[in-house]
Formats: structure tokens, sequence, C-alpha cells
DNA sequence: CCTCGTCTTGACGTTAACGTAAGATGCCGC
DNA sequence: GCGGCATCTTACGTTAACGTCAAGACGAGG
């Protein structure tokens, strides 16, 4: 049987977790800095458990879903409060309900910019086509973009 | 007949287009700094024509669909250059349908945030009714949260 | 002993779009 | 001549989440 990375016994370095979650050293000593983090030390070195692992994880997840820091921070201290978890499963509830209104409200935005600007092509293809037809993109020229949009992005499957 | 405020000849200070437009004089005066304002002086007063109104009315539509000043300068330039208008409208074309593809992008993104929120409300729901039901927010509890939200914004239909 | 690689702690730099004084000028009416 | 108001320039402050050096400590290997 091969060592299972994740048994809960296990400790990380700076650097495994930074691996593994596709993350700097920097940005781990910065969630420390702001409290999110308090690693073990060996001598000067920080020693990550198998809870600053999950804590990791927790905090990217909120990263990714727009939370700050210093909201994701709020629910990790719950976690240590923890009158058995309900208070903070109570505060995180809450926190992510806030949080899709918000996005939901941030939607609206977002469709209401793509009307205005599709109103503003339509415009500007209108006013071309009539003047210099010439000028107005073509398929293969979005084609051409598109592809090099890719390019710039995930050179990781590219191998 | 009343004086037209909008009549071509007309000019205007700083503020009638703060008033107007609803932003400050150290906006107006950073757009210079920024070039995309070049308004004629009075001694020292800056006095705003026409033309400049219209570049303004651009510059805060291109920040509503959050084209950054930069972008929204590139634009601007255009006009100046003139070839008709046309090399201007072409590249104005190219620009909103680049914001178009990254605001569906973004939108993308919110809605797989909000997909994941949901999960983590289901999961937490789940486990309040199973310990602590009384720690659940209730129906009147959010009408509170979204009349507050409400009271926050737009105090402008308000009187 | 020397070098390599990984780790550490500072501490300043970055980006965007202004906000916020501080201090000066200038015009208006009284 | 003075208070009050609008305007001006200059320049540092703000926010978030790190990036980017710099300089030093430490063990392993040759």
């Amino acid at each position: 049987m091969p060592t299972d990375l994740r048994r809960p016994q296990r400790t990380y370095t700076i650097r495994q977790l930074c691996l593994e979650f596709k993350c700097t050293p920097r940005a781990l000593r910065f969630y420390e800095d702001k409290g999110l983090l308090t690693p073990a030390r060996d001598g000067m070195n920080r020693v990550y458990s198998y809870k600053d692992r999950a804590r990791l994880k927790l905090i990217l997840q909120g990263k990714r879903v727009g939370l700050s820091l210093a909201e994701i921070g709020e629910i990790l201290d719950l976690y240590d409060l923890d009158d058995g978890g309900a208070a903070q499963m109570a505060k995180s509830l809450r926190k992510f309900k806030e949080r899709i209104v918000a996005l939901e409200s941030q939607r609206e935005d977002i469709d209401r910019a793509i009307q205005e600007l599709r109103a503003g092509c339509d415009n500007l293809e209108r006013k071309l086509i009539a003047t210099r037809p010439d000028l107005l993109p073509r398929a293969a020229d979005y084609d051409q973009m598109l592809r090099q949009r890719l390019d710039g992005l995930e050179h990781v499957g590219a191998k």
C-alpha cells in the first residue's frame, strides 16, 4: 500500500501545499499574516498539519466564490470557537446567502452591460456597412481572436 | 423659448458637468490628467465645450460597461484621428465585442460560484436542521435583510 | 570549505480610480 | 476691505492580495 498523502497524521512543507493547491509560498505566508493560518514550526520552518491543509482548502474555495480574505477569516474563526459547529454553520449560511444575493445582483449588472454593448455593436455595424464595409471584422478574424485567447490561457494541458 | 442647455455653442463649468453627470471635480481633473479630456481655459478655470461634454458622456458610458479608462482612452483617441470616423468605429466595435466575450465569461464564473454556494447552503441547512434548527434564519429575517439592503441603495428616488 | 536548494523575515512595489486635505487665487456683493 | 464661494495645483492616502527583491539561516552533498 502506498503512503496516503492525505492521512490525518501527515504534515506538509509550505512547498508541498503550494504544489498541491497551485499557489505560492508568499500567499500562504500572507494568509498567516492575516491570521487565517497558524502552522506549527520546526525551528524556523513552517509545518502544516492536516487541519491546516483543510483550512487552506476552505480559504481557496472561498476565494473562488469571491469572498474576501476578511470574510473568509470571519467564517474560519468560528471553527475555532466551535460550539459543536452550529454557530459557525449558521454564520457561514448567512454569509453564503448574502454572497448569492450579491452575485445575482452582479450578474444583472453584467447582463445590462452586455445589452448596452450589443446595442452599441449593432449601431456601429450598421454605420460601417453603410460607409466602410471593408473594415467589418469577418468570421475568420473572429476565429483567429478566439484561438489567440485560448493559447494565452492554460499552457498546462499543452505539454 | 427657454435656453437649451445643450445647444452646441454652450460651455460648462466643471461643477455644472459634475452636477449633470453626478461625478466629482476630482474625477474630471483626473480624466484630464489621463488625457481623456482637454477643456479650454479662462484664466485658470476650465471651460468645457459641448464636445468635451460629449466625450465625458462617452467616458461614463464606457465605465458603466466596465471598460478601463485606458481602453476608453484608446477609443477616444480615434475620434481625433478621424478618418471620417470609420477607423474609430471599427476599433470601438472590436473593443465592444471583446468586452462582450469577457463579460459572458465573467457571468459563467458567477453562475458557477452561485452553484457552489447553493450546494454549500443546502449542506449547511441539512446539518442545521438535524442539530440546531433554532439557528436557521427564518423568512422574516430574510425580508429584514432585503429591506436594509434596499435602504442602502438609491436614495435618489426617495426624495 | 563551497555550493545548491529550500526556507526564513522584512519591506517596498503594483494596479485603478479616484478621495482628501492643504494652501493659493479670484470674483461677487456689501 | 472682507467674508464667502468656486476654482486651482500639488501631492499623499486608500484598498486587496499578493509580487518581488534583499539578505540571511540551514542542512545535504561533493
